[in-house]
DNA sequence: TTGACATATTCCAATTTAGATATATGATGA
DNA sequence: TCATCATATATCTAAATTGGAATATGTCAA
């Protein structure tokens, strides 16, 4: 395989900007398409896109209301990221992290 | 732009697998190259281009020591991350997470 | 039934990426 | 100096990405 795709892990599926600004919309609550649309600069179409990536990773879910989609997030797909970042977070402001800042 | 590059941010160098397992290896503490491609199953030039992404980003410092090239985390480099994971940490189990169990 | 609305999909171009291979750089020891 | 070791860089290729534009699908209301 010559590059991830996004669509393989929670990992890749963050590293866009504009999805993460999805995500932060869709914090606030369960969510029509368009109500997104109108919170982040992007186009239809394209929050479409990136809601189809997300939802195939599970971090969001939908449904339908009328001719309206109501997106919300499942947070719960987000643990492997908080695992492999825990690991991290202990390091902060220790032995390496001194080190670093003496550098 | 067409596509994010992976050295604009900790989010885009962290979507690769094999960054994360380098850095995973660097936890363990300074290291040089050799010892991380004994560690995974990556070629060397694989290695240093990934090194080379992680540095730019600033994941990880570097100093010589005769021709050994000693890594080391920069942990302090993930608080992007950090902040941006903690947004969904508090809503694990929470409402949205039950809702979604429930259907 | 028809038109308007909400959302999804398709097609396209430019760009980026990972990995493989080969080679260059740079330091050390004999 | 020269061979060797450790690491970095250059080149190439196939695949995947994002965003834009146009269009399709599907639902409702009149």
């Amino acid at each position: 395989m010559v590059r991830t795709p996004a669509t393989i892990d929670v990992f890749n599926a963050i590293a866009d900007e504009h999805r993460r600004e999805i995500l932060d919309v869709l914090v606030g609550g369960e969510m029509p398409v368009g109500a997104i649309v109108d919170e982040i600069a992007i186009s239809q179409p394209q929050v479409s896109k990136h809601l189809r990536v997300l939802s195939q990773i599970g971090l969001v879910r939908c449904r339908a209301v009328g001719r309206h989609r109501l997106y919300r997030l499942n947070p719960s797909c987000l643990q492997p990221l908080h695992e492999w970042a825990a690991k991290y977070e202990s390091l902060q402001n220790g032995r390496l992290d001194r080190l670093d800042d003496y550098l």
